[in-house]
DNA sequence: CTTACATTTAGAATTATTCTAAATCTTGAC
DNA sequence: GTCAAGATTTAGAATAATTCTAAATGTAAG
């Protein structure tokens, strides 16, 4: 956390920015301070009432922006990746669900014994695993080529 | 999926809702019976779109209310747990979360190589592995007791 | 049959997110 | 430096998903 200098910081965020085609703005570098600065996952509007402290002018929506462009250029993460609606199933199976980014559509997936192998936090007691899986199903993937 | 006759699952059914303290109502019955007919992960909507054809009366808030009570009991599954915002984080390694259900902290959990022994659908391009385990944190395991 | 309680219903309310259009800022060409 | 083109921000409207509310209905137990 000490190492790297607030400069190279700095630095790194408006590369990533640039590589993918955005600036570094003041409301970027502060949205990302943001979530700097205090690890604990916070929600959209949480950055947003943290972020309007030191820039009381920021709205809701270039908060938005922001977050999107980070998550965007690899400099943050979405935890809940599924934007829109919920989705139910029946297979009561310990399993997963792969998503295909492309087509949208969603297949069951084992989820092997060794997930259990997760170092979980000291005490933690496990009652269910989430596990989904994001990239291309078959079809997209030759689609893409 | 013909091992087992209709009759035998309508009673299973009403056991788990039973157990669960629900009862079965053809509106229960109806929202289940489109869940297993068609094993595609749909939203709440499109749930309503379908009990819809066999049961027109039936409205959004009672099929929210059937898919409530059919997760609670066991005969269904949320695919995406967390319903409310999204949350962020810019710690870009390869992670997972362990959320506590009691008290909604969230922990950063290394994924594990092993996780790559998923056997994904032929063919498909994972991209990202998104694992959250949710269960109970130290502190309030120790609480329930 | 009647009281108590569970359930359903329509629609209003809330919450999270995205969109829109106007204003502002940046950058690069001159 | 000046200016046009395009990126970004802003407030607020719009949308989408979900939850809440209150009245009506259904059901089980006494």
């Amino acid at each position: 956390m000490k190492a790297r200098s607030a400069h190279t910081d700095e630095q790194h965020l408006t590369e990533q920015l640039g590589a993918t085609g955005f600036r570094l703005t003041p409301q970027r570098q502060q949205v990302y301070d943001v979530l700097r600065h205090k690890r604990d996952h916070p929600t959209a509007e949480e950055v947003f009432i943290r972020a309007k402290h030191a820039m009381p002018e920021i709205s809701m929506a270039t908060v938005y922006n922001c977050l999107d462009a980070l998550v965007k250029c690899g400099m943050a993460r979405q935890v809940t990746v599924d934007r829109g609606a919920t989705r139910f199933c029946p297979n009561m199976h310990e399993h997963g669900h792969c998503h295909c980014d492309a087509c949208g559509k969603i297949f069951d997936v084992d989820i092997p014994q060794e997930l259990a192998g997760l170092t979980l936090p000291a005490g933690f007691l496990p009652r269910h695993f989430d596990v989904a899986v994001h990239g291309l199903c078959a079809t997209c993937a030759a689609k893409k080529k």
